[in-house]
DNA sequence: GGTTACTTTTGAATCGATTGGACTATACCA
DNA sequence: TGGTATAGTCCAATCGATTCAAAAGTAACC
């Protein structure tokens, strides 16, 4: 029982680190080492020190050593119950309320907490709770206005209820969101909110196999299991497009996102239904498709505004979208609205100052994130509740490009 | 032993659930349950089923019921070892590669693996291995377009790593930083990166002193113990104000943000190097400092415009501000450059379509966000080698502002 | 056959919490 | 006095991995 397991040469660690301190006043947190655990010349032998465990010992390797030399042991629920003369059960059912403790013992506890500074170890407790208060979301790309905003009103909402947030970025790359997926599973989140980039619940399948709670955001497809919250894209697109009808404009054209992504269906169907309305056709060429880059938009505008005839008013189906199409018409030397008016979707502070500003259909963006993040947390208060989800309305803003 | 504990009335969950399927052949992850758990009445008590654990009556309880009535308890690493004939050491040693297996032995176990579907459960193994693989972001707000590029850079990065990302925005609240450092610890992330809202080493103390590597992102102050990444400000500033000294401007002011910030410390600075290399006068009552948000941007030019002289050139340290800024002048009919010129700081898609087409000092956002990232992953990988600091320079963008 | 050396696999301790059941002490009542 | 109820704690099993030390298997050589 003497041998000391860091006395092994090479491994360059001094063995006068003798684990815990025993005794009850003992309660330093601070431990320090002779040498640079740097060096590779084996430190002197001393032998009456205890063996240390191979936890310790791997732990003084990977260097759990702070940079002014000053060694700082995790201190542990037993170090609080050692410290306050209770037991590591009545530690935990202080810091949990999971039972009754004595007025006395629970402030003895309390101060131990204080004076030791403990942290209760998260990985450990979700171990046997089975739950890690960790909610991913999967968006396609914080960079964008649109999620950043969403992004933001979910993390405020999962703060003040103690959870945090674990953030992926799928660019819209299917591949990268199943790794995500299997990712978060791993990391055991206990609820999910995807922006999905793939079309059906074959990704999500495996996260609701093992019952974890989803919320999709912005957007869904046919088979989803889960509550949705976004906006009504049909109504929003119907608005946008009507408002350009109303100003008298009748050839009007869309810059449209892939049919793939629900909610760019839904805005093409919104804009028909306004065209219908007012018993304008949909002319083909001036429905253009185009990836959600500011890049891609201004080619699509470019695009768009090379034909002949070309639309004397265009409704766009995103905000990058808007931004590429400002830029492509700059380009060109087309200006708005004098030579074509142009209605965005997603409303951003930029779009104020922008030339023209933009007139836009504007989401609730930092509501969505909000409703979706409280969705996943009641979701997971009560498992069994179904959760409805939730479709806000757009709302025009006028502005002058229209 | 044959009582069972699910047996107590009001539990409402089928006693017919008998923990793990025994037996090589029955390697079934589902197990159904034959009743709606959600029902109050007492199941019929099934005696031949042992006992189980408290920890898989606590999961049912909890619901881990997916939602079509299947249950699919969790694979575990005892699980694949069973499957594959071998131990659970050589199973995690297949994972991890920590020794060798013989080829066929590895395969077997890889076959298991699969079949299984398994996926090994985070929280466990940072239990042992003391590390989480997770990072902690600390910035003020993702809705800052500036901070939302970092963040991207950063998750790029981490994830081609094998590294989760925490997200927290702070709103630049000290309370709000302090309690996401408490978070962070508790969870136990592996490393900390931090566009810190506090003025000085205290809050990250707690983190430094538990050994994780702290990388500082966009600012620092003066006793900071830990590697910075961002850009030379002062220069960035200085290029700015010498472009408006250039282009003939003399009466320059400055709209910047609270001099607390080591970044609008040093930008101040920039811009009164550019004064004095060209003898140019600093007019205290043209320098404005104003928090960093788009509405108090507004007000602060709306001020320094109200200013009798006024100044005809102003170099805006922020891009809320500037934002503001542009806002602000239009409120008030300001003709930007003719009555006055504007330089930003941050470049943004939107600052090309803006009425003016904005000057701007670029800050390399995507690349000091990667850095950050490499830069505390470095750390991590080794924990004795000092991580220097990274200093980009920052790139003038001329447009129509000046 | 026995010893040694090496390869491959396994048993068991460990990480740091949670929690059901049991234990102890005191109060209360008959 | 003895039995029961209750309040307050504690013991020990457990979660699902990692990893040390040692066992088991195999080969080589005398």
């Amino acid at each position: 029982m003497r041998r000391n397991k860091l006395g092994a040469p090479g491994k360059g660690v001094s063995s006068c680190f003798c684990g815990r301190a025993r005794g009850e006043t003992q309660h330093s947190a601070l431990l320090t080492t002779g040498r640079d655990p740097g060096l590779a010349a084996p430190p002197p032998q001393v032998d009456d020190c205890p063996p240390l465990s191979y936890h310790a010992v791997n732990r003084l390797r990977n260097g759990l050593r702070a940079r002014n030399g000053i060694l700082m042991r995790r201190i542990t629920m037993q170090d609080v119950a050692e410290r306050a003369g209770v037991s590591k059960a009545t530690v935990s059912h202080v810091i949990n309320e999971t039972r009754f403790v004595e007025a006395a013992t629970k402030s003895r506890v309390q101060e131990a907490i204080d004076a030791l500074g403990y942290r209760p170890n998260v990985a450990a407790r979700s171990l046997t709770t089975q739950r890690t208060r960790i909610i991913g979301l999967i968006i396609s790309d914080v960079t964008n206005s649109f999620f950043g905003e969403m992004t933001r009103g979910i993390e405020d909402v999962l703060v003040s209820n103690g959870y945090s947030l674990m953030l992926c970025n799928t660019n819209e790359v299917l591949e990268r969101e199943e790794y995500y997926i299997d990712i978060l599973l791993r990391q055991g989140v206990d609820g999910i909110i995807a922006a999905a980039a793939s079309q059906d619940w074959d990704a999500l399948n495996e996260a609701a196999k093992l019952n974890i709670p989803i919320v999709m955001l912005d957007r869904t497809f046919e088979d989803a299991k889960s509550p949705y919250v976004g906006v009504n894209n049909r109504q929003g697109a119907f608005i946008g497009t009507r408002h350009l009808i109303e100003r008298g404009y009748r050839d009007i054209g869309i810059l449209s996102g892939f049919q793939r992504l629900s909610t760019m269906r839904e805005r093409l169907n919104g804009y028909e239904d306004a065209l219908n309305e007012a018993n304008l056709p949909s002319r083909e060429s001036w429905r253009v498709d185009s990836p959600l880059t500011i890049d891609d938009g201004r080619r699509a505008m470019v695009q768009l505004m090379a034909q002949e005839p070309r639309p004397r008013a265009v409704f766009i189906c995103n905000n990058l979208l808007s931004l590429g199409a400002l830029m492509g018409l700059r380009e060109m030397n087309i200006h708005c609205p004098r030579d074509v008016a142009i209605v965005g979707f997603d409303d951003h502070p930029w779009a104020q100052v922008s030339q023209p500003p933009l007139t836009v259909v504007r989401q609730p963006t930092h509501a969505i994130g909000e409703t979706a993040a409280h969705k996943v947390l009641a979701a997971l208060n009560d498992g069994d509740m179904e959760i409805p989800s939730a479709l806000f309305n757009c709302q025009l803003v006028v502005r002058s490009s229209t």
